[in-house]
Order: structure tokens, then sequence, then C-alpha cells
DNA sequence: ACATCTATATGTTGCTTGCACATATGTTTA
DNA sequence: TAAACATATGTGCAAGCAACATATAGATGT
């Protein structure tokens, strides 16, 4: 999803079967990413926020189309986010973002998690490097 | 699973069908820190590490037992640990663990991920408190 | 005798992800 | 004008992983 390499491969994750090999992720990354975004940047859609999450990837990689297209219905079917469809004159419709304050409240939770989480990563780093 | 509350619930992860409440964490986390563990203390087994993971979570939280055993009988399938059983004079048999050097080249590996993984979430932090 | 602690392990279920593919529209190019 | 391409949003499926419940069994305490 998010881990990424330059050397051809697109995903860290590793494809051997039996191969437990460190390619992970934090879990559900790309929702706080989403609401992010669009908090930032109001009346985004689908199709920007595939480029503009690349900010929150290694150098190289880029989130699924398909997680990020799911992960939005989720937000809105929850009242995360809400959104119009914009029938522009070029190129065919799209739905435009917009985070609702349900979703700012859920975003600030995210941030307290993700400093939890970054927390435990350094803990685990100065534990190994001593 | 490494998430966790004070107040009576084990885990932060959110039981609401609906909800995408930030209940996040690092996959597969509980990898490297049994790797790290059974490198500083050889011969661990799974219920000392049951005890000691709990230094890779946040407080009041701890990893399932059931999450010790299968990883570590992964890490030994893919031989990155090996075990020993230990018939004790005091209660049952246990298995003691040691890393291989393939085990420690994997936890050189993990460790990277792990800060890159680091650097993403404080990305994200920076971002959003600007 | 029975409960509890130590210790290891399996089964089941649900969620998330990655990949491949489908659909639709407008724009450019041969 | 047909084909190819870029924009834009989605669905279906399989695999991986975590949470929870349950099983097994010997040792120790009362």
């Amino acid at each position: 999803m998010c881990l990424g390499g330059k050397g051809g491969k697109k995903y860290n994750k590793c494809k051997n079967e039996k191969c437990t090999c460190p390619g992970s992720r934090i879990e559900r990354f790309i929702q706080p990413c989403l609401l992010l975004l669009v908090q930032e940047k109001p009346n985004s859609h689908g199709y920007d926020l595939l480029d503009n999450l690349k900010d929150f990837c290694l150098e190289g990689a880029s989130f699924d189309t398909a997680s990020i297209y799911r992960n939005l219905r989720r937000l809105e079917e929850v009242g995360f986010v809400r959104s119009d469809w914009q029938m522009s004159k070029s190129g065919p419709a799209k739905r435009a973002y917009v985070i609702t304050s349900e979703g700012e409240n859920v975003l600030t939770m995210w941030a307290k998690n993700i400093e939890q989480n970054k927390k435990l990563l350094e803990y685990f780093l100065k534990r190994y490097y001593g």
C-alpha cells in the first residue's frame, strides 16, 4: 500500500509465500490522510487525492485507487465527509468532497493515535539501536 | 492488539459496525518485537515473551497469546528463530527460542522499515499540526 | 478433589488490502 | 471517423492479518 521501493518494485510487501519480511504498514493510514487532504483543500475529488496522497507515501509508491474510492465511500457513509457530483464540461463527472465537523473531530483523534504509534516505533528503535 | 485503553477497554479498536474511528496499529509489529526480545534474551519462551512484549504496547494493553504463539511458529517456519523443548522440573514443558543469523538480518530490515514508517507518521503530524 | 497457574496451540470470523478488471466520458491523433 | 488515450469512479475476488473463543495438559496450592 504505502511502502515503496525504487527498484522496479512498487510495493515492499513480499510476495514470497512463506516470507515474513518487513513490509509493514500502518493500518488504515489512508483514512486520516484522506481526511487531512480534504480538510486542507475542500472540494477535492478522488482523482485529485490519488495524486496528493503520494505525499504520505514513500518514494515511488502510491495508494491503490480501489482503496481510495472505497475509503471515501466509507468515510461518507459514516458522515466524516460529504460529496456532491460535479458535472464538468471536460471529462466525466466527479465527486467533490468536503470534511464534516464530525470528520474533523475524528481527524484529531487520528492525530493522537498516530502520535502514540510514533512513540511505539521510537521506543522500538531506541531499544534496537541501543 | 497493541493499542490500549485504561478504562476497562483492552483494545482501542472500535466495535461499532460503521465506525472508522482511529484504533489503528502497525501491521505485524509483533514480529520485530519478538525477534528483538529473543535476540536480547536467548532461550526466551512464549510465556516469557507475553510479559516482555508489554514494553512495546501502550499502557494497559498487551498482545494476544494466540498472536504470540502463531507468530513464533511462523518465525520458526521461515527460519528466523529456532526452538527446543525444555522439560523443566517445575511446570509444563516449554519451547526455548533463539534467533538465527537470518533472523538477525531480517530484524535490521525491520528496523529500517520502522524508521520509514516513523517518518511517515512524523510527516503526517507536521502537516496536521502545521 | 478441585481450582488455579503455567504454557502452548487451534478454529473461526471479519476486516483491510492488492490486483485485476469494468464502466463512462471527453480529447487527441492517425 | 476510428482508435487510442486521459480522466474519473467504481466492483469482484483472493489473500493476509488480528481478535476472540476455545482446547489441551502438566504443576502447584488448598
